[in-house]
DNA sequence: ATGAAAGCGCTAACAG
DNA sequence: CTGTTAGCGCTTTCAT
């Protein structure tokens, strides 16, 4: 019961004239092949009464083309993957293509699998923010030539397209500011450890305490997840080490979320009692309690050109000679960061 | 270049057997079609050994069937909607269905075409947030007999299984403790007007004023859109009337955000000078400068839902009898609203 | 225990 | 200016 079922056939019958006639005609090529103006006619009213519609399946089958991109992402509730989301699905709608979606939850056996499960849908091309802690299954794809862009994480040792935040200057640049702000006992709280993002932010934090001439005590690099929980446990430690943290460099914004949770479980006060700066800006960081120090990402610009750079490879049907795009981030300014008193002698700003 | 084609018909030809006899053991159905122990394992074993997976077009184009299933919403990159998003996915998932998601933008004519082009594409079914200001496009496709279930929104109108919170419940509750603190001047920044989720919490917004026999003052009730901006220029404009309410009811969390924003910059503090309650909580709700008091909806339950509804439709392969399925929602008091004491004479917990 | 053939709906090569 | 034919990769009916 379940089917119109308008084909180019059923058209074609009632006219009485072949489906190839039919197919040219809808598909423009009247022209090209010098369809007469009557059966034109014929053909565009048929088909607009009956309201015939292609189907997809049959075309991509035949054409091996389906205009649909395979999108994965590890967690499409947390606000910073939502936002690049929306300007993934809008630029691909704009060129014509849509978006088969699929969450990995931070597990690389279900990336690997949902990789499997894209390339047997046929999609022209994939965006994947990966897991990021294996490349061998990417790395078949690759070889597989199916054009693909890396977004947010990215892989050094594999020879991918990708767009991201320079997430080492972003750290760099915040952790900079707290140390010239007096604090020299700054924790890390990381995410996924040996992930790019990851990876790259501590690299900025330990860069930072270099440029400074200031040791890292590796005590105070903590943590192993961008979510909420591992914010607020790491924090819960933090708080009861015997020399604790004058101040927190938190590496996502759910991670400062659980921090936050923990430092005013404690009854302590930002800033007053310990500074933070948080990577990730979000829409409600200004209105938080005390309104945050952020490292803010272009979200809208790094899924527009992941789309283009893909769109491009799929289109040209050439392998786009990888090129990695980082894209700058922005320190900003809030409440949460205080000079720091007990030994903050060099005044700043 | 781009393509490994490794179909039935390669193998079926390397083993000199059928295609046929291919698709049956690569299917399970040897021991139904009796097909010798031998065969068998030379088939999984080359199936393996050239690592052969199916075309999922090929399949679904001769089976009618996709397992995949369409999905619109208005806006993925608002917290509310991508937290269902990720639950809609995951069941999805795990009972072998994929994602096609397109974003409507609030956008009736948009919504209309991703319609078709879903349909085009022969997904098994439909989750969709409408709009909700036009019905026509979905009832031509309920007419279809394509399985579709309503999230969020719905139409009392239309013959279509819903699953939606109770919101008509959750804004009479929130309402009613805004009176019962003293409240008599109530503004209500609503959002898409016309929207079922909208009208329902306005009514409710209405009834707790009858309840406690409260005039409704119209010029309190304002407002057009679920998002931020909206919550901003009404609360804005409101804080500037001659007679100013004493409490905010925001019927989204974007507009709460909004509205914090006008509250702040009137150099206004929440709840001393004007109290507050929002729908929607979120994990930020509870960090804001003043954590905020909400009405919070099941969202994990209602994307998980709404897929069992659906997913039940297209396996039973019958209509649904269509049923809408309201979830409660919960009043999660914090610090955002205050007794008032102009006239709160009533003392209340 | 296995295969041949038809067909899902479409496009393209070739033919006139 | 139009049609015939083949085929994309798969499943299923009907035969044997």
């Amino acid at each position: 019961m379940r089917s119109s079922n308008v084909t180019l056939k059923s058209i074609a019958d009632r006219l009485n004239v072949s489906v190839t006639t039919v197919s040219r005609v809808l598909n423009g090529k009247s022209d090209r092949y010098r369809i007469s103006k009557e059966t034109q006619e014929l053909i565009n009213t048929a088909a607009k009464e009956l309201s015939y519609s292609p189907n997809q399946l049959a075309r991509g089958l035949r054409l091996k083309r389906t205009n649909t991109i395979g999108y994965i992402i590890p967690d499409i509730s947390n606000p910073f993957f939502s936002s690049i989301a929306k300007n993934v699905e809008k630029s691909a709608r704009k060129l014509g293509y849509s978006i088969l979606l699929c969450d990995s939850e931070e597990d690389t056996k279900i990336e690997e699998n949902l990789l499997q499960l894209m390339i047997d849908r046929k999609v022209d091309g994939l965006i994947i923010s990966p897991v990021g802690l294996e490349v061998n299954h990417l790395r078949r794809i690759a070889q597989k030539n199916i054009p693909i862009v890396l977004l947010d994480r990215y892989f050094p040792e594999l020879n991918l397209p990708f767009v991201t935040s320079d997430n080492y200057k972003g750290a760099l640049e915040a952790v900079n500011m707290l140390i010239e702000h007096g604090h020299k006992r700054i924790a890390c709280i990381q995410g996924l450890v040996n992930t790019s993002p990851n990876n790259d932010r501590v690299r900025g934090y330990i860069d930072a305490h270099k440029t400074h001439e200031l040791s890292v005590d590796k005590k105070l690099i903590v943590g192993d997840s961008f979510g909420e929980e591992n914010g607020y446990i790491e924090t819960k430690l933090l708080l009861k080490q015997d020399d604790p943290p004058t101040a927190l460099f938190a590496v996502s914004n759910l991670i400062s979320l659980g921090a936050i949770r923990a430092i005013s479980e404690e009854g302590l006060k930002i800033p007053d009692d310990i500074s933070m700066v948080s990577f990730d800006d979000q829409p409600y960081s200004r209105f938080l309690s005390t309104p945050m120090t952020t490292v803010s990402q272009q979200n809208s610009q790094i899924g527009q050109i992941a789309i283009k750079l893909l769109i491009d490879q799929i289109e040209s049907n050439r392998q786009l000679e990888p090129k990695g795009i980082f894209l700058p981030t922005r320190l900003i300014s809030r409440d949460s960061v205080k000079r720091n008193i007990n030994l903050g002698i060099k005044a700043i700003g």
